[in-house]
DNA sequence: TTTCGTTTGACCATTTTTGACTTTATGACC
DNA sequence: GGTCATAAAGTCAAAAATGGTCAAACGAAA
């Protein structure tokens, strides 16, 4: 975990982790001087890790009394999410992407890590071997994952 | 048995030894400077020494903070592991045999009720919407399971 | 001497890091 | 209300830091 980007990352998570609004607010400059690095570095972390697919919306003000506002999505509590991961999910689905929400689902524990891991193995870019359009059918599994993990049998509530 | 791969390999397997959690991060730049060699040197021995079938696996990030990552998985003594797959899986899948070995596995406790589920999902007759060759599909992402489920950093000792 | 596993190097791909330049907001001064 | 200095943040492309691929050269064993 040599590298800049993947320490700001965690600064940040740790950051949303502590707080109970679900949402921090700081300033580009002022994060950059802690980590001693470019401004934009920041903006990279945040175009790299703080995407909407993966569950974060960030907000900004330029001039004086300039912020960054980084906001956790998280998942609607009764397991809607299965509507909005459809969306986001869509017909086709690259590897990337695909990706990106089984970290997010896993951050949101709504998957365990082998899950993730199980996931991540049947979607991987082997599936061209097997059709033309592997992206379509990446799609079509990850929905039937949540379709499955969203069944109530499965889910013995505590 | 002085040629420079297996001294390598060597290297690598005595590291995977040591440690308990069932994989060694690495640079690849790094490794090769400790034998000087060339970097596709490298490659060389993970792809001839550390596959799938050999009971590795080996995941890696090009960039700044690039990596090696080896994994082992646990096969038991016989290489059951081997035989399960080549044998009892094989290259094509039907849907029936898929659902016994599925069902095997939960009885033997190496997938959870969920797991199964989930695997069902994603192997069902489904595939035939995207693929000329179901079964050929099928096997192929069952053994991908199987893989996952022995990488030794994802069970925790018992 | 043919063959096959090994070794190397030239070139490619991906991810991160930096810096020069741009845009937008605020506030003080006229 | 304009104008301008100052204080942010944004953009984008180049450079740096990795790892990947592939084919040719090498060399030991058959």
């Amino acid at each position: 975990m040599a590298n800049l980007a993947d320490k700001i990352e965690r600064y940040l998570k740790d950051m949303l982790g502590k707080t109970a609004e679900g949402f921090v607010v700081l300033q580009r400059g002022t994060l950059a001087h802690i980590f001693s690095c470019a401004p934009s570095q920041i903006n990279y972390v945040l175009t790299t890790r703080f995407t909407v697919e993966r569950g974060y919306l960030v907000e900004s003000r330029r001039g004086g009394g300039g912020y960054l506002r980084i906001v956790r999505l998280g998942l609607d509590a009764e397991g809607n999410f299965r509507h909005v991961m459809s969306d986001l999910i869509g017909d086709e689905l690259t590897l990337d992407r695909c990706s990106h929400i089984i970290a997010r689902l896993e951050e949101e524990e709504v998957l365990t890590k082998r899950e993730c891991a199980l996931i991540k193995g049947v979607t991987s870019e082997k599936l061209a071997v097997f059709t033309p359009h592997p992206r379509r059918l990446r799609a079509a599994l990850l929905k039937e994952v949540l379709t499955t993990v969203c069944r109530d049998d499965l889910n013995p509530d505590e």
